[in-house]
DNA sequence: GCTTTATAGGCGGTTACATCA
DNA sequence: CATGATGTAACCGCCTATAAA
């Protein structure tokens, strides 16, 4: 895609927030910084900007202020996708779908048969056997139609959406709990228990990471935006501590004048509750300590 | 050992369909 | 019944890693 999405996530503040689904370690850093980056996408005009400052002080600078520019999308549809007629009585033997014929496509369809080369080459290591499976799924059609289906074959209809069973859904999610990615040999022997096409596995898989992905970062949001109102409370009240001390150090300037300038701070903290104890004012607050 | 090429797999973003309120 | 919102299967384009030439 190549778009940059330019959005710096840059408080200053360093909140730890790992991403705590993500135990890859590969994608770790990537995903951090990536999630970082939806974040601030998604939700960075909500975002306070902190700062502790006299009223001088400028608040408004915020950094990501680089807008997501998205690239025209131009996507070439070529529907030609034959799903199982919604409403259809289908079973865990009656859904899968045909696929078109883009390059990605024909990529994936490859990697189905079990392709030697590249990265699979090195994975799929089902050797022959496995191929030949491979192969006679693809042509003998293990792939059950019903009347309804092969109907819709002929009419190249457009793409309907299949609906997975209860049954697949669950035999899916049990998967994905034992391990968030398929190899290949892990991908065949699911679509053949779940009667479909290992690319229908592998797009539910991908689907469901990104889900998944989708959720923690919702949730990373939420703990982010919580932080950032007790900072920003925090943050305020600081302010009005500021102003209350520079009112004081007016008032009291003659008086303070006859002190030495150690003695002139008056920020202390109460050893006991912890509470800060500010100025004449509030030095009745505690009398535990005294 | 190196570069180039082909391939697989993953991800982000998107579209389109199904379902539900 | 129409409609908007939501969930999700399927897709495209890109990137990266790997193996073979």
């Amino acid at each position: 895609m190549g778009s940059n999405n330019g959005a710096i996530f840059n408080t200053g503040l360093d909140l730890g927030l790992g991403n705590s689904q993500y135990h890859k370690e590969d994608d770790h850093e990537i995903n951090n910084i990536k999630i970082k980056k939806l974040i601030c996408l998604r939700y960075d005009h909500i975002l306070p900007s902190l700062t502790l400052g006299t009223s001088s002080s400028s608040s408004s600078d915020h950094q990501y202020g680089d807008h997501h520019h998205h690239t025209a999308v131009d996507q070439v549809h070529d529907h030609d996708l034959h799903g199982v007629r919604p409403g259809a009585n289908y079973s865990l033997a009656t859904v899968s779908s045909l696929s078109n014929s883009s390059t990605t496509t024909l990529k994936r369809e490859r990697s189905e048969l079990g392709g030697s080369r590249g990265r699979g080459g090195s994975r799929g290591s089902g050797g022959d056997e496995f191929e030949v499976e491979v192969e006679l799924e693809r042509f003998s059609g293990s792939r059950v139609s019903t009347n309804d289906e092969l109907l819709d074959e002929d009419q190249a209809s457009p793409r309907k959406k299949l609906r997975l069973t209860k049954q697949q859904s669950a035999l899916l999610e049990d998967s994905f709990k034992e391990h968030n990615t398929l190899n290949p040999k892990q991908k065949q022997d699911l679509a053949r228990k779940l009667n479909l096409r290992p690319r229908q596995v592998e797009v539910w898989f991908q689907n469901r990471r990104a889900r998944t992905k989708l959720k923690q970062t919702e949730a990373d949001y939420e703990l982010m935006k919580k932080c950032c109102e007790s900072l920003t409370e925090e943050n305020k009240r600081l302010q009005r501590e500021v102003e209350e001390l520079k009112a004081v150090k007016l008032t009291a300037a003659p008086f303070l004048l006859q002190f030495p300038s150690t003695s002139t701070a008056t920020l202390t903290i109460c050893p006991s509750c912890t509470e800060r104890i500010c100025s004449s004012s509030s030095e009745n607050k505690c009398r535990k300590v005294l």
